[in-house]
RNA sequence: GACUGAUUAGCUCAGCAGGUAGAGCAUCUGCCUUUUAAGCAGAGGGUCCGGAGUUCGAACCUCCGAUCAGUCACCA
């Protein structure tokens, strides 16, 4: 019986598969396949003077295309290192009178896409390309779902496998046919390893903190929530670490650094994915003038690890990491750019200025917030270059201590690049009562309307009330950094899975629903595949027009069944 | 959430003013002992996103819905 669901190419392989166990070959063989190098040690290292130092070969990977003439034929290995070509020839593959596993095997049961071991020796093609050629084969893996065909000449590519939705929703494929992407992602891990590595040498400690909270806190924003069953207890995934890291300084440890999921239940788009990786970091005994120091310090080292040079390359412009940044404080760089000093003015004229600069304010925002606005909409866009943003009003940071000259001000920190904000650092708040203020202050902006103001957490105070040495703490957004070290124009470029809108499920009802109305077991599949998915979707249908789409299926598929009389339908559908 | 656009074969895409679908690659059948987006000859493959409407007739026109993309708004 014909799968009716699957394309043709589909049970063409399904097919392949049989025949091949019929021939006693294991498609899915259990053993290990040692491998002695890759694709590129073999491009690498092949040496036209002495080529007989690359032989007794084993290697690994999938088939990505096939050229077959006859009695000799060229394939492409692919395996993680990139591609090599190979070379088989019957009688080397065969060198007896049975000629099947070349003839039948290769040339008949094989696939794109198919995983296989080989063996053989390196040589040079008439055409100068450097290839293996097989001596002997085995199948490792079969693949029975066809992979998109991505041809490529002169650097120019054709049938490219493109469309984002399909590649999101599909990365594994996605992965195997655009070796570009999966270089994004080499990338991203190289520049958490240089992180992780810059980090250690300074003898930090990595760490790991909860992911359920029972209550959210550390950024300002909205939560997932969920529930705990055994302990009948509402639990939010984590929006930030940052309460968490700083009770372990609170306990004694001075450097701990944790690389974070965090989820925040908001917007997505081309920044924003609901879960994303941050890096947090807290060091005791240190400030934020020390850490503006440790940022550029690693961020440089990022970008001569992942391209030998302090510059690197985002969309239009040329950014460079070099160390010194600039430094702006907020009031600095609002002046700087619109010409306007803020720094002494009051909610009311604030809202004044906002209105001039075209910036959108509303009742809900304090001072504070009115600030963060203007500079958001007039100044963040415009810094490409890293730049250090200093001295922020301190509504906006309710876990940042108070500047140590400036009233109002907190002493906080943040680098933009490329127009996005990278990293948010603060000398953090130790002060326990300063503390509780800023919070109940929260809960004020809460009842004005702001829905990401923080919550009160009280183990938090009762930690820090402990006494927690000044502390100079940073969080990077890990996605945001990796986006513009890998020059990626969107987030979900450089998340694996990035999350998408799940595809809507048809409703279907069961075969036996379809049976019970006297229809045959086997022209269910039939009807289905006609679009009839549900028993109550048939009983709309006219038996007549039914009856005809039926019998021409049935003609069309070559399903060999024996058509049913009119009357048989309308029983069918009228039983519905 | 708003606006604009997209959705046709496994993949990339055509389809001009409404007359029930085309190409290249992939697949299948032949031929070919060093090819390279291999070539040559032949074949098969499509609920044209879903639904309703207008029409003698819809991939194409109208309306509703789904999904995606881009831009904007909120947020890292």
């Amino acid at each position: 019986m014909i799968d009716l669901n699957l394309s043709e190419q589909e049970r063409s392989r399904r097919d392949s598969l049989k025949k091949l166990t019929d021939l006693g070959i294991n498609p899915y063989p259990a053993e290990s396949f040692f491998t002695n190098i890759s694709s590129r040690e073999i491009l690498e290292s092949f040496d036209d003077e002495k080529p007989e130092k690359l032989k007794d070969l084993s290697l690994a990977g999938r088939v990505m295309s096939r050229r077959i003439m006859g009695s000799a034929s060229f394939a492409e290995l692919q395996d993680e290192k990139g591609r090599v070509q190979l070379y088989f020839r019957r009688d080397d593959i065969c060198p007896g009178d049975d000629k099947t596993m070349y003839n039948t095997v290769f040339k008949k049961l094989l696939d794109i896409g198919d995983i296989i071991g080989v063996k053989g020796y390196a040589f040079r093609t008439k055409m100068g390309e450097v290839s293996v050629h097989v001596t002997s084969f085995e199948l490792l893996s079969k693949s029975i779902h066809p992979l998109p065909v991505v041809k490529q000449k002169d650097d120019k590519k054709y049938d490219a496998f493109t469309d984002p939705d399909q590649r999101y929703r599909n990365r594994s494929v996605d992965l195997i046919v655009n070796p570009h992407v999966r270089k994004v992602f080499e990338k991203r891990t190289q520049m958490t390893n240089s992180m992780r590595q810059f980090l250690n040498e300074k003898s930090f400690m990595e760490v790991e903190t909860p992911v359920l909270q029972p209550l959210y806190g550390g950024a300002a924003a909205k939560p997932f929530k969920t529930h705990h069953n055994k302990l009948d207890q509402t639990l939010y995934l984590r929006i930030a670490n940052e309460l968490y890291l700083k009770r372990l300084i609170v306990g004694g440890f001075n450097a701990v650094y944790e690389f974070a999921k965090d989820f925040r239940n908001e917007g997505m788009g081309r920044f924003h994915n609901p879960e994303f990786t941050q890096m947090e970091l807290y060091v005791a005994y240190r400030d934020y003038l020390w850490m503006m120091e440790l940022v550029e310090a690693m961020v440089e080292k990022i970008a001569i690890d992942l391209h030998g040079d302090t510059k690197v390359k985002v969309g239009d412009h040329t950014i460079d990491f070099k160390r010194p940044w600039k430094r702006y404080t907020m009031f600095e760089a609002i002046e700087k750019f619109n010409g306007i000093d803020i720094s002494e003015m009051d909610e009311q004229a604030l809202k004044e200025t906002a209105g001039k600069l075209g910036v959108d304010v509303d009742n809900s925002m304090g001072k504070g917030k009115i600030i963060d606005e203007i500079f958001g909409e007039t100044v963040e866009k415009k810094l490409v270059q890293p730049t250090f943003i200093m001295d922020y009003p301190v509504e906006m940071s309710p876990l940042a201590k108070k500047h140590r000259t400036k009233d109002g001000l907190v002493e906080r920190f943040e680098a933009v690049c490329n127009g996005k904000e990278i990293c948010n650092a603060y000398t953090e708040l130790n002060d326990p009562v300063d503390q509780r203020q800023r919070f109940e202050e929260q809960l004020l902006l809460a009842k004005r309307g702001d829905e990401e103001a923080m919550m009160l957490d009280e183990e938090f105070i009762k930690a820090i009330e402990v006494g927690m040495p000044p502390t100079a703490g940073l969080g990077i957004g890990v996605d945001r950094l990796a986006m513009i070290m890998t020059n990626s124009h969107s987030i979900q470029d450089v998340i694996f899975f990035p999350q998408m809108k799940q595809e809507a499920k048809q409703e279907v009802d069961a075969p036996e629903a379809f049976v019970e109305l006297g229809i045959p077991e086997s022209w269910v599949p039939v009807v289905q595949k006609a679009g009839f998915l549900t028993t109550d979707e048939l009983k709309a249908q006219n038996p007549n027009k039914v009856h005809q789409l039926l019998c021409g299926m049935n003609k069309k598929h070559k399903l060999g069944l024996k058509n049913p009389t009119q009357d048989d339908v309308k029983a069918w559908v009228e039983g519905a």
